[in-house]
DNA sequence: CGGCCTTTGAAGAGA
DNA sequence: TCTCTTCAAAGGCCG
């Protein structure tokens, strides 16, 4: 599979993937968010407090009195997904540490002094940033790379919390973080003992023996121990992302059989728990795939899966039943995983911790984001579908619906078509710039959007359609031009199915609240396809791709202002 | 205490 | 083929 190439190699993928931070305008953007906070607020949130600021959104207000507020398990959480990034991505790129010379991802090296011992919050300021190359990318061969001697647990853990920083985490991190939900740090070495207390139940569940591989870099004990003073966050237990189900994860899925012949990406990341690697663990694990979640844990209350899980037996029986089939969770999207890997930068920075507000700002930056980057998270998206089906073949994302208690996207018929900014009432993010951090003020949502980079995204990301420039998106024009969100999806094609289409299209935006709700804000928010315009080979795309950066600041602020104003 | 909010993307269902 | 819906994460907020 080509796709997989995208690691083709590490080495490859490393020089493929290699981004010159330096070459591009869009860089600075994201150096500024890597490589500082500080900076990085200034450049997103430049924009953004001005729109705030113009949106005096109430959101702001309530920020700026949550400011104080000390996001210790954030930090914490952050840190252990960090840690688990880093540790698998060292067994798949097989020491990939390499050093500098791979552009990519920063990570941030925490002073010596762990500051993990202490609360878990670093300052920014302490911070060494180190680039990565992109882990992601599947290497095939990775696993013979992977230190097989690195094995232990320890030994991973260790030297993780080192290199990354919480809030900087590797865009690996998603991948890692199905890992990190899944064992919970503060749990004693599964391995040691016969019978593990699923973390979320509580219940005592036998080992399986998939689990006492880890399949992800960490081990529960390796996680265990891991010297962090919080404890490793345990809100993840609550949630795991891809957790064992209660029982141990029995497979049902054929697929979960999978041994080492597997697809060299799944060998390489997340080896199929039947084949059995026990001890060093750390590689090669049978540890299911995150993505499995228990009935019990996480599914919703309703017990969806009781209630349909038949035939009425008897209590036990659903139980089994659940066992049987563990809540699988869809794979991550690109965006979603990089809202995992930056959400507790942004908290950090803004100091909110609404996921609303942030999301809002995530969803923003994201669309600042140059190609390159996005491209990297479309990437590992797309690995991570390749890999859930490969270890749930029979899944269909039509199985958890449903789960999820019904959100009701509710098109908010009030507020129709109001185009203009009026808004959402809820929650605007008054910058609380005071001086240091200003945060992204959420509620750009709507108004704000205009001003947001448009996103840039467009053709970005799409390894496939590396066409389209921000700036496209960036164009105001974008704005007006197309309301309707669907459209804008287009903007990346979406390596996987994308690629077949185009895609990207797809839906996204359909969310009615979007559509309706604030149109203003979604069409904003949402790019457009201007790229169809634009011609990828258009010279102006290369120049909006330098200038995106720019575009990126100063629009918005004009935009605001306008609109806003 | 459970659902909502909010974001984007993926996938499925329906027209 | 296109549109619409649901779910994925996450954590504060609200009824």
């Amino acid at each position: 599979m080509p796709q997989l190439n995208g690691g083709g190699g590490d080495d490859l993928g490393a020089n493929d993937e290699l981004i010159s931070f330096k070459d591009e305008g869009e860089q600075e953007e994201k150096i500024s968010e890597n490589v500082s906070s500080e900076r990085d607020l200034d450049d997103v949130k430049s924009s953004l407090v001005n729109e705030s600021e113009n949106n005096s959104s109430s959101s702001d207000s309530e920020q700026t009195d949550r400011r104080p507020r000390p996001r210790p398990e954030l930090e914490s959480y952050e840190k252990q997904r960090e840690h688990f990034a880093e540790a698998l991505r060292r067994q798949q790129d097989g020491g990939f540490f390499k050093g500098p010379h791979y552009g990519y991802p920063f990570l941030m090296i925490p002073d010596i002094t762990n500051p993990y011992l202490s609360n878990g919050s670093l300052s920014p300021s302490t911070r060494t940033y180190l680039q990565m190359k992109w882990p992601l990318l599947d290497i095939p061969g990775a696993a013979a790379l992977k230190d097989s001697r690195s094995p232990t647990p320890g030994h991973l853990s260790n030297k993780v919390p080192v290199v990354q920083h919480p809030h900087h985490v590797h865009p690996l991190t998603p991948l890692i973080t199905y890992s990190n939900e899944h064992f919970s740090p503060g749990t004693p070495p599964s391995h040691l003992s016969p019978e593990i207390l699923d973390p979320k139940t509580g219940i005592p569940r036998t080992p399986h023996p998939s689990e006492l591989s880890p399949y992800y870099p960490l081990s529960p004990g390796a996680v265990g121990q891991i010297p962090h003073p919080l404890g490793w966050l345990v809100p993840q237990q609550g949630q795991h992302m891809y957790s064992i189900p209660p029982g141990g994860f029995r497979h049902p899925y054929p697929a979960l059989a999978m041994n080492a012949s597997m697809s060299s990406l799944v060998s390489s990341r997340f080896s199929p728990h039947m084949v059995p690697h026990p001890s060093h663990g750390l590689h090669q694990t049978g540890i299911p795939h995150p993505a499995i979640v228990s009935p019990a844990i996480k599914q919703e209350p309703s017990g969806d899966n009781a209630s349909n899980s038949t035939h009425g037996k008897s209590s036990m029986h659903v139980k089994k039943e659940e066992e049987k089939k563990p809540h699988i969770k869809k794979p991550l999207n690109a965006f979603m995983l990089y809202m995992k890997e930056m959400r507790a930068k942004v908290v950090a920075e803004c100091t909110l911790k609404e996921s609303a507000a942030i999301n809002q700002i995530l969803g923003r930056r994201w669309h600042s984001l140059s190609r390159e980057e996005q491209a990297k998270y479309y990437e590992l998206a797309r690995k991570e579908r390749q890999l859930h089906s490969q270890l749930y073949p029979g899944w269909s994302a039509r199985d958890n619906y449903g789960k999820r208690k019904k959100r009701k996207r509710d098109n908010k018929p009030d507020s129709p078509q109001e185009c203009n900014f009026s808004p959402q009432p809820k929650k605007q993010c008054i910058p609380y710039l005071p001086s240091e951090k200003m945060c992204d003020s959420p509620t750009s949502s709507h108004g704000s959007m205009l001003d947001s980079p448009a996103t840039p995204s467009a053709a970005l990301a799409s390894p496939a359609a590396p066409a389209a420039t921000h700036s496209e998106q960036a164009q105001p024009l974008s704005l007006t031009t197309k309301p309707e969100g669907r459209s804008h999806h287009s903007h990346f094609p979406l390596p996987g199915k994308a690629s077949g289409s185009t895609s990207s299209s797809s839906s996204s935006s359909s969310h009615p609240n979007i559509s309706l709700h604030s149109q203003s804000a979604s069409l904003l928010s949402r790019p457009i396809p201007f790229a169809s315009l634009l011609s990828p080979s258009s010279p102006y795309h290369q120049a909006a791709i330098h200038s995106h950066h720019a575009l990126l600041q100063t629009q918005p602020l004009s935009l605001v202002t306008k609109t806003v104003d």
